[in-house]
This record gives C-alpha cells, sequence and structure tokens, in this order.
DNA sequence: CATGATTAGGTAAACCTTTTCCTGTTTCTC
DNA sequence: GAGAAACAGGAAAAGGTTTACCTAATCATG
C-alpha cells in the first residue's frame, strides 16, 4: 500500500541504508547510485514515514502551544503568528485549551512530551510550581509567553505589563482625569497583578488618590466589563476614567455606560488593552494599549526554534516587546 | 532514562507480551500476573510511549483541524468547540491555518496524513476537486464543516447558508426595505454563493429589484465592510439596508456609514451574520443571522470520532445546524 | 483413557526509519 | 610498491510497541 524506504531500495538495487543517506545527506553517496535513487523515489513519489522518523530521533516537528482558550481574540491572533513561523519552518502546532486550569495543564504537558514534541509555548495565567517542576525534569525546550519569570531559566517574551498599565493609567492622568477606576482580571492571574501594580504606582508617582472599590477584578471578556460597569455606574460616585486589562473588557463598559446613560468620553472615558482589530473600529473608537500580539507569536516560535536547534550551547533569552498608547476616541481630556 | 515496556517485564518477571496484554486487555492473562504487572506499571510510572504505538496500530489519537484563519473570531470558536470535544475523549487537535489557499491545503492534508491522524475536520473555502481526490485515494475520516457536498460519500455539517441569507433578507424586506445591498466575501467561496443565492431569491419573491451595483465582494473582515461601506455611501443613489455576509463586515460597514455621516438604523439598516459575541455589545448592538458556531465545532467532532469508531459500517451523515435571527438594534422598520 | 479443544504465556516478527559498525576498495604517502 | 588512511556502501541493530504464531498445559468429551 503505502511504499517505504525498503521499496525504494529494492528497485534502486541499493541497501536501504543509502536510500536514507541520499536522503538526509547524513554520509557521502557516490553520484551515481543517488541519480539511481532519486530517480526511483521521486517514481514511486516516496516520502519517510515521519512517525517511524520520530520513533528513532526523538524529534517529531511538533510543537505544543498550551493556552487559556483560542476563542479569545487576542490569544487566537498570538496562535496565527505562531503557526505562521512554524509552517514556514515544517513544524505543526498542537493546540491545547486549558482554561488556565493547572490540572489540565498538565495534564496536557505530560501527553505533549509523550508525543516526543520538540518544544512547547506556554500561554499560562500564571507561572505554577507544578510547570516549572515539570520543565526542570524534563529538558523540553519551552518559551513562557505569559510572564517575565526574572530569576527563572527558561526563556520567556512577553511585553511590560507593568509599564505598559502604568503608562496607561499616566495617559489618562496627563488627560487631566484624577478619579481613574481599574477593571481588571482575577488577581490569580499575573498579568492582572503586574498590570495592577503599574496602575497603582501610576497613581501614586502623580499624587492622585487609589480607591479600593474602583478596582473590579472579574475577567478579561465583555461580559465583566459591562457587569463591572453597571454595578459602577449605579453608583453616586463615579470616576472620570476607566483603565480596562482588555478590549474586550472596555467595550463591556463602554456598553454599560451607554445603558447608564453615560456617554463615552463625554462622561466617562475608557481605556482599552490589546488592540484587537475591533478597537479600532468600535463606537467609540478604542484608545488603548496595543501589544504586538501577533509579533509575539512570532516572536515566541522563533525563540523556541533557535532553541531547539541550538540544543546544549542556547542561551535563555527573555525578551520585552513594545507597548504602544493608541489614541483614539474612547478618551478625553479633563478641562474644568 | 525513560522506562519501557522491557523494563517492566524484567522487573515483573514476565514477557513484554504480557505486559501488553495487561495494559490493553487484548487477551486474559491471569490475575496472579496481572497484578504483579500492575505493581511494577505503578511503581515505575511506565506510560507506553505512544509513537511506538502510533507506527505499529496507525492510530495517532491526532485530529488534522484545517481553517483558513484561527485568528477570525468565528473561526476560533468553532475551533474551540472542536477541541473541547476531543479533549474529553482524549484526542488532540493539529491545527494548519491554510488562508484558504489550495496549495497549502494539500501541503497540510498531505503532512497529516503522514503523522497517521486519526481524521480531519476541513473548514475550507470551497470544495476542491483536489481535496475529494485525496480522501478518496486515502480513507481518512473526514468532517467537511464548510460546505453540504450534497452528491458526495463524505460527511459534512453547517447551517444552511442559502436559507440563512433567504431569512435575513427577507427580515429586512418584512421591515419594508426595498433598496438592500448584500456585502459579501469572495464569489470563489462556496458559502458566499450559497449566501448570495439566498439573498438574491429573496429579492425575487418579494418583488424587490435586484441591483448587481449594490454588491460588493471583497473580504469577510472588518476592512472589507468598512471599504464597501465608504465605497457605497459615497454614492448618490443608497439602499436602505445592507445584508452583511459577517458580523465583521457589519461593524466595517457600520463604521463606514457613521464616518458618511450616515445613522444606523436611522439611515441605513445593517444587518450581521455569525452573532459572535461583539455583535451584542457593539454599538448599534448588531441585528445578525446567528450561527450555532460551538456546536458546530462540537458536533463535527463528535461526528468525526464516530466515524473513526464506526469504521467499516459507518454511514455517511449530513447534518445541517439551525439559525435564528437576532434581532437587536442595526436594523430598523421602514415606515414610509 | 485417549483425543481434540481451549487456554496462558512466551518468542519473535512487524511497523519504518536512522545509524553504528564493518568490509572491501581506492587513494595517498614515504 | 607497501602500508596506512580515506571512503563508499551494506548488514544489522535500535527505537518501543503490538500481535501472529507457537508451545505446553489444562480441560472436556466420547
Amino acid at each position: 500500500m503505502t511504499v517505504t524506504i525498503r521499496d525504494v531500495a529494492r528497485l534502486a538495487e541499493v541497501s536501504i541504508a543509502t536510500v536514507s543517506r541520499v536522503l538526509n545527506r547524513s554520509k557521502p553517496v557516490s553520484p551515481e547510485l543517488e541519480e539511481k535513487v532519486m530517480k526511483v523515489v521521486d517514481e514511486l513519489g516516496f516520502n519517510p514515514n515521519p512517525v517511524a522518523r520520530t520513533l528513532i530521533m526523538k524529534e517529531s516537528l511538533l510543537i505544543g502551544v498550551l493556552i487559556p482558550d483560542v476563542s479569545n481574540t487576542f490569544i487566537s491572533m498570538f496562535v496565527r503568528g505562531i503557526e505562521e513561523e512554524l509552517f514556514q519552518n515544517g513544524y505543526t502546532a498542537l493546540l491545547c485549551n486549558t482554561n488556565s486550569d493547572t490540572k489540565i495543564e498538565l495534564h496536557y504537558l505530560d501527553l505533549l512530551r509523550k508525543k516526543y514534541v520538540d518544544g512547547i509555548v506556554l500561554l499560562t495565567s500564571a507561572p505554577k510550581p507544578e510547570q516549572i517542576q515539570f520543565f526542570k525534569k524534563h529538558k523540553i525546550p519551552v518559551i513562557f509567553s505569559s510572564h517575565t519569570d526574572k530569576d527563572s531559566r527558561f526563556s520567556c517574551i512577553n511585553i511590560d505589563d507593568y509599564q505598559a498599565s502604568y503608562d496607561a493609567a499616566r495617559y489618562l492622568i496627563g488627560l487631566g482625569h484624577r478619579s481613574i477606576a481599574f477593571f481588571c482580571g482575577p488577581m490569580e492571574y499575573y498579568q492582572t497583578i503586574r498590570r495592577f501594580d503599574g496602575y497603582k504606582q501610576a497613581l501614586a508617582d502623580h499624587g492622585v488618590d487609589y480607591r479600593a472599590e474602583w478596582v473590579f477584578d472579574k475577567d478579561y471578556d465583555i461580559d465583566s466589563g459591562y457587569n463591572s460597569g453597571m454595578e459602577l455606574f449605579a453608583r453616586e460616585d463615579r470616576p472620570t476614567a476607566i483603565c480596562c486589562v482588555s478590549d474586550m473588557v472596555a467595550i463591556g463598559a463602554i456598553r454599560a455606560a451607554e445603558d447608564s446613560g453615560l456617554g463615552v468620553p463625554e462622561d466617562v472615558s475608557i481605556m482599552g488593552f490589546d488592540d484587537i482589530p475591533i478597537a479600532g473600529a468600535s463606537r467609540p473608537r478604542i484608545t488603548t494599549v496595543r501589544q504586538p500580539v501577533y509579533e509575539l507569536g512570532t516572536r515566541s516560535a522563533q525563540m523556541l526554534l533557535r532553541q531547539i536547534r541550538g540544543k546544549e550551547q542556547y542561551k535563555r533569552e527573555a525578551i520585552v516587546l513594545p507597548h504602544e498608547i493608541i489614541e483614539r476616541e474612547s478618551c478625553r481630556a479633563l478641562t474644568t
């Protein structure tokens, strides 16, 4: 049925070793034999069985991609970046949605290892001891894409969440805002914490009061933004601006503002985060902190590939990609 | 380093065949030996190497997922549905972005086959002869999720694009609109054609004029909707409503309307398609045709799994999931 | 009690490669 | 021209499993 190296060897009247050598250029073969082999290879349309290859070489051309949830636009753009780069290099992505559940993450990690994936890109809510443990034990190349694990031995890539959030808050302060709420994600998330810290520091550095009752830690999606917004806008004492942890949250918050009879940015300025495509097309266009998410993906893959190819002499890399404030329409200057 | 079946056999003082039998229950083994084997398995934490297993059994617990582009929200939700179902059943998804490029599709198809994937979910812009050829040649279980290939032998799942588009147009007609534009995708896409046909038929059935200059075939994204909108709204002769081929196109079109000084739905009614989360949160909330996309994903996976397990006696299935018009704010009744 | 059927468990082939090790020939060097 | 070195190419092992095939023992049946 399927044509094997054996068939090629037989028809080309050489040993299977020679066929393998021709195909992999692993050892010189005389021009005559090489030609003979290649002719038969072409005729039969022979392709080495990658599974057999994996078994012996312990490399699968497979990369595990662990993410909380592809259906999140930000993440799916990230994945797209990874996949693009992998495809260019002959690798394929094994997609694993974890919901940031440690149990599932570990389950997948183990599965990936057994499938001999050549490397793993890990996007997780927080660095977890079990994961660190796993990668210390099994020397599988890995890129952490969620957090800068400063004292860790593993490579990582991300933006400076702290600074980005700091910049967002400072931007609002620069616009004259002195009462700024923060719609963030769950506090167990590393990113949430970093961004929260940046926000608080920006307030502190500029003499703006921090108010705990203006911090809402729900999730990164539209509904969370909406619910936080409805809750906040129902109060007498409202801030003039809101820093959101994602564009989706911002969209929900804007929606809530409208449903509460408030205009954006006239009555409240709302700041997003991520800069997903919708941010530039929604009404109002969302002022946001842009993350180079696609590039985050491609670069992750590049780093991982470097690590896989470099093997022993590969040195840990920690890359921080620049963020950028994109001024649009959802935030206005306060003219008091 | 890694513990193999050989190690287990040696420590349990049985043959490797017996170990395999205990683990796979492929042949009865006496209780004493079974216990002995299981004890060693637990002690060593032995896990059969799935690659070796794949090589011999020609099954990998891997499913290829071919899609145009994950970063499209609709698609990423679909993928999520698939992955969820696969995970429940111990399978993992191999993600392949094709950009609907036949070359890349074929490349991936061949790659997946060589990796012994147990099945493939195929989301493509149109059924292509090369694909049909491929699946006729290699008997790999497959679910076509893009089109109802009526006379084909392959299973498929989707909504009724024709009817859905028909219903959308009719809905607008029911609202009193008599001049309805159509913002669709490339005409090589099967879905585009189906929906275009539905739109035209609805017009015809209700005595509404069809105007070729009101059909814009660009793409499924925001920019396409925006560009089509800007082009259309610049004209003197404008329709009172637009049927869009996706919510993203609708968002772009709404944006264009605003940038052209037109209100939605006061001046133009704009209808979406898909009902992605953003549709219910944007301004105005988008009236749209809901596709049960997540379910499309889970059901695809279920069908595929059935096919994989059923093997020979599996019968082709063609499932059509219901669509639904979700009335929101972007379309208004015309009171003449 | 003898014969045939059933059963547990072992041996080794098979899956399809890559690569080590070996052999026989050619080339180089003094 | 002899010995060493270099080289091409083949045989076979290795990678880790499953399973076909075989053997020996147990069981049932007439």
